[in-house]
RNA sequence: GGGGAGGUUCCCGAGUGGUCAAAGGGAGCAGACUGUAAAUCUGUUGGCUCAGCCUUCGAAGGUUCAAAUCCUUCUCUCCCCA
């Protein structure tokens, strides 16, 4: 293969890329000038996780070599659910939810896609559309006579997606999923010259159909690009953690819960993470990938690159020195600001409190028996005291300067505040 | 429309009248070991006023001293035929 497109070699050397369509060609077109490229975002929820970012990271990197992103919020075709990947069909939303949805949606991609870059900054334009535009009043005859007569079943029920689905159950609705999405990299293309479309490998199937449409009806070549499917070395779902998935939104997945997230990766990954979620250059990533460097120090790194683009530069100091303070020993004045925390007057602090509810009451346990078992496998401690207890009353002898730290575990902490 | 197979605790999946709060695995939680990692080992995972008691096995009834297990109706899912 001759030099890659330096766009393209990027993506390459960080390691987002799984297959193209076709490299060189695509690389030539990206050589000769800026090209308009799509990615799709499921609005099914109203916030993406980290899971999902990865054509994202990529978009980023194409936009800063002066190519034009448009995100595409699947409004229509959520409406239907897509096959690939998923085991089974998914909820299906109103269409005010999906609106709703969107616009959080944007905000979000925003800490990684720039959507106000303004001519002359080298960046490409981005823009962000809704398929629910074209797809929300097609006519059905049309649809099926223009877009449908173009589609095999044939060909269709080899694809891998469906293959799988197969054996489960698909339904009709679903199957034309792939029809819908070729139609809107055929629209993408009329309104927009769009020639590109990037996403995860498990959309391969359906990008190729696009590509293929686009040809038979307007004789035009377009490319498509996937990448690595993420997964971690221990088998777990990218951005699943034990408290649910790691979405972007403060509100539903704290800075600190995010940063602490990164900071657990697991060793064999935090090098491919470096490269497929940081911006840091290459050459920097590389001083980071030798036995000689202590490998949490690379894992802080990427837990605060990752916070810092996410969240910004201020949650992501927050969150790394909470982090250093709660597991250096005596967690310091901001970090203790940090935790989760509850507020009781001193009244009934000196009522006492029976330990079991305390901990419930501070939603560190769930019930009173989740309390119990903790308590009883030595894994609760208040003030950094082990409670060995079940029966134990806390008062306020307990309280240090007004307030008490919790702790659940090595790692689960919550902060009690006395009120006069 | 006809025929068949099923719905079990977070998930998968045993369990066909009492010994079932229900095997096993996964996942989670806690402990040990560590590096806030992985792997490993141990304990634990319905609720409660916790050596006992109460509520669970799609839903509602029924049979029985006793039901997740038997009967009836309903409901949902999947498969085959039309």
């Amino acid at each position: 293969m001759s030099a890659m497109n330096k766009a393209l070699q990027i993506l390459q050397d960080r390691g987002f890329i799984k297959q193209c369509t076709d490299y060189e060609g695509l690389s030539a077109l990206m050589d000769r000038e800026p090209v308009t490229f799509y990615v799709g975002v499921d609005p099914t929820g109203k916030s993406i996780h980290i899971g999902h970012m990865v054509p994202f990271f990529a978009m980023h990197h194409l936009q800063n070599e002066g190519h034009h992103p448009i995100a595409l919020v699947g409004g229509g075709t959520s409406l239907i659910g897509d096959p690939s990947g998923k085991s089974e069909l998914r909820q299906m939303l109103t269409v005010e939810q999906i609106q709703e949805n969107s616009s959080s949606l944007k905000a979000q991609l925003g800490t990684v896609v720039d959507f106000t870059a303004k001519e002359g900054s080298g960046k490409g334009q981005a823009i962000m559309l809704n398929n629910y535009d074209w797809l929300g009043d097609l006519n059905y005859i049309e649809f099926l006579r223009d877009i449908g007569k173009h589609f095999s079943v044939n060909r269709m029920l080899t694809f891998e997606s469906y293959k799988q689905r197969l054996e489960r159950g698909l339904s009709f609705i679903e199957f034309n999923y792939q029809l819908l999405q070729s139609f809107d990299y055929l629209t993408l293309y009329r309104e927009h010259g769009c020639r590109l479309q990037i996403g995860g490998d498990d959309q391969w199937g359906n990008i190729v159909a696009g590509i293929e449409l686009v040809r038979k009806i307007e004789s035009a070549e377009c490319f498509g690009l996937t990448f690595n499917l993420i997964t971690r070395a221990d088998g777990h779902k990218m951005g699943k953690s034990e408290k649910g998935a790691v979405f972007l939104d403060p509100e539903m997945f704290s800075p600190y819960d995010f940063y602490q997230y990164w900071r657990n990766v697991n060793d064999a990954d935090v090098i491919r993470f470096m490269k497929l979620f940081t911006f840091l250059p290459l050459e920097e990533i590389a001083t980071y990938d030798t036995p000689k460097v202590n490998i949490n120090e690379a894992k802080e790194r990427l837990a605060f690159e990752q916070t810092k683009i996410i969240h910004g530069i201020e949650e992501a100091e927050k969150a790394k020195d909470a982090a250093r303070s709660m597991f250096g020993g005596v967690p310091s004045e901001a970090a203790r600001e940090g935790l989760p925390s509850m507020t009781i007057p001193l009244s009934q602090l000196e009522a006492g409190i029976g330990v079991i509810e305390l901990f419930v009451m501070s939603t560190l346990c769930k019930t009173n028996s989740d309390a119990r078992r903790l308590i009883t496998q030595g894994g609760a401690m208040i003030q950094d005291k082990k409670v060995e207890d079940v029966k134990l009353i806390v008062d306020s002898s307990w309280a240090d300067q007004g307030e008490m730290i919790l702790r659940a575990g090595k790692k689960r902490y919550f902060r009690i505040i006395v009120s006069a």
